[in-house]
DNA sequence: GGACATTACGTGTTACGTAAAAATG
DNA sequence: CATTTTTACGTAACACGTAATGTCC
């Protein structure tokens, strides 16, 4: 299982075509072809159905162990090349858009330059995914990941690559509704009462995925989806009775945006969880100083 | 970072020779050494000291990658391996020395053979790393492991595989000494106490090195080194002075081998915990049925 | 000097690109 | 028929083995 073939595998299921896959990877068509040729006879199974392209059942399967596998392999060339430079001057901090606004991270940030006034510090906001793959890679010193876990839990995102987190910051979940939404005056709600409900799907911001996940259904299908990322349009979106969706109660009320309602949800009893996550920290390390202050 | 040559590092890691290494992997000396100066050329990094060959600091970073990628290389091949066969009629059961012997465990199989009465089941007693790899590679069904956790945690050995865990049993350690010991009239005495005293590594049965983890010291120096797997001789050897070892209370009471103290451990709060775990499980599997009855 | 790792060099295989063929909608 | 994948084939790079050279105990 060469990880070349697994790259350009998850690569070509991603966009659904040899061709493209090709374009993006610098190589001809037939490249690719012979690639995924060459994968299939390695593991004695068709991976990919052919026009349209689309991963078998065997190769959605693949493609789970595929990412972690590609993330781990960049993971310890990072890490290995952290090990070699010198500890940069710079901070590159990667965050989901619900993870910044933290008070306690702006505290920390400012202790930071405080005591390392030398340091450029870049904030980079993205996907979850993106974050998880730039740290693991290095390019981001440290990255800040917002998400829904039970009660206790933390997120657990970490499972995948060889990172360290900590939890940071702690919300509880509200469902967003207009304000003559019929259940918008009860003060808590199960979640399973809006299994068939309108909802959006935010998946940089609040993805029905991990509704699902935590609810243990199947429900919860879109109705109404939102591709940006900001908090106050999505909150609008709700409030003009498109659809629901779910965010930490914390932040939910900060945006003062229009009227809306927010119910908190009963149960399961889900949290909004924020956690700072890294790779080895290097001592004397800016990276190393601001997790110091968290 | 081609996974080939990773495998080839950690053998000649492992071996501490290029020969040897290219003896275990049918390999000549040559090819090992043209293998090793190419990662380290891509890796931009010395990862062998020569003479004698032993890992550098980068090297055993490396090493701290490599097992875990090689074993979800292996364990998505596994996988895929499982989707395509049939459900095979057997079933094989990897387990630690010490995970034997439940009384939960033996019921299951007896309920199992009874709901199957045609498959084969197979037991293959080994040490951790090698049932964790065997289940990862699909070479076992299922692993029973034990070790020491804290009071509430699990296991939580399967971070570097895919594999899914479920606790099976859990019991008290005591530490195993002489019945005329000074302490050994004691009920319970802190871990800590026995920081400096004689220890018994037995690294199949009772390592050293998982009690410093529990412990958090680098204290618990062994002094004599039992490389077996039989807990009556463990005992035995604790029992005549030679050394202190930990073992689960239900399993030392039980091991009725002359006379010993069995003082339990006051702090911290650890236990003996046995799990079960396996790769993605083939509904109607041998495997899938032992999962359920446990 | 002996064991072991490195370098040099020749060879077979692999992996890609170009180009033609096949297949699908 | 157009788009896209597959196959055919030539070439360049690569990886290994053999063998010679170097190096440390």
């Amino acid at each position: 299982v060469d990880p070349h073939l697994l790259q350009t595998f998850v690569t070509v299921a991603r966009l659904g075509s040899f061709s493209a896959a090709a374009t993006e990877l610098g190589y001809t068509q037939a490249a690719i072809s012979q690639q995924m040729a060459a994968l299939e006879s390695d593991l004695k199974v068709t991976l990919l159905n052919r026009r349209p392209v689309a991963p078998t059942e065997a190769g959605a399967r693949l493609l789970e162990h595929a990412g972690p596998i590609l993330l781990r392999l960049d993971a310890a060339r990072a890490d290995l090349a952290r090990m070699t430079q010198s500890p940069s001057a710079s901070l590159v901090v990667g965050m989901t858009p619900l993870a910044g606004g933290l008070p306690a991270f702006a505290g920390a940030l400012a202790a930071l330059r405080a005591r390392l006034p030398r340091v450029a510090i870049t904030v980079r906001v993205g996907p979850r995914p993106d974050v998880a793959t730039g740290v693991a890679r290095g390019e981001l010193d440290v990255g800040l990941i917002d998400g829904l876990a039970a009660a206790g839990d933390s997120l657990s995102l970490l499972a995948h690559a060889p990172l360290s987190a900590m939890g940071v910051a702690e919300s509880e979940v509200g469902v967003v509704m207009p304000k003559d939404h019929p259940l918008a005056h009860r003060a808590a709600i199960p979640l399973a009462d809006f299994v068939d409900a309108r909802w959006i799907d935010a998946p940089d911001v609040a993805p029905l995925s991990e509704i699902r996940r935590m609810a243990r259904t199947d429900g919860f299908r879109p109705a109404f989806s939102y591709e940006g990322t900001d908090t106050v349009s999505l909150i609008a979106l709700a409030a003009a009775g498109h659809g629901l969706t779910l965010l930490p109660t914390a932040l939910a009320a900060l945006a003062g945006v229009g009227d809306f309602a927010l119910v908190r949800v009963a149960e399961p009893r889900i949290v909004h969880q924020v956690e700072l996550f890294h790779g080895t920290l290097r001592h004397g390390s800016p990276a190393a100083e601001l997790a110091a202050l968290l």
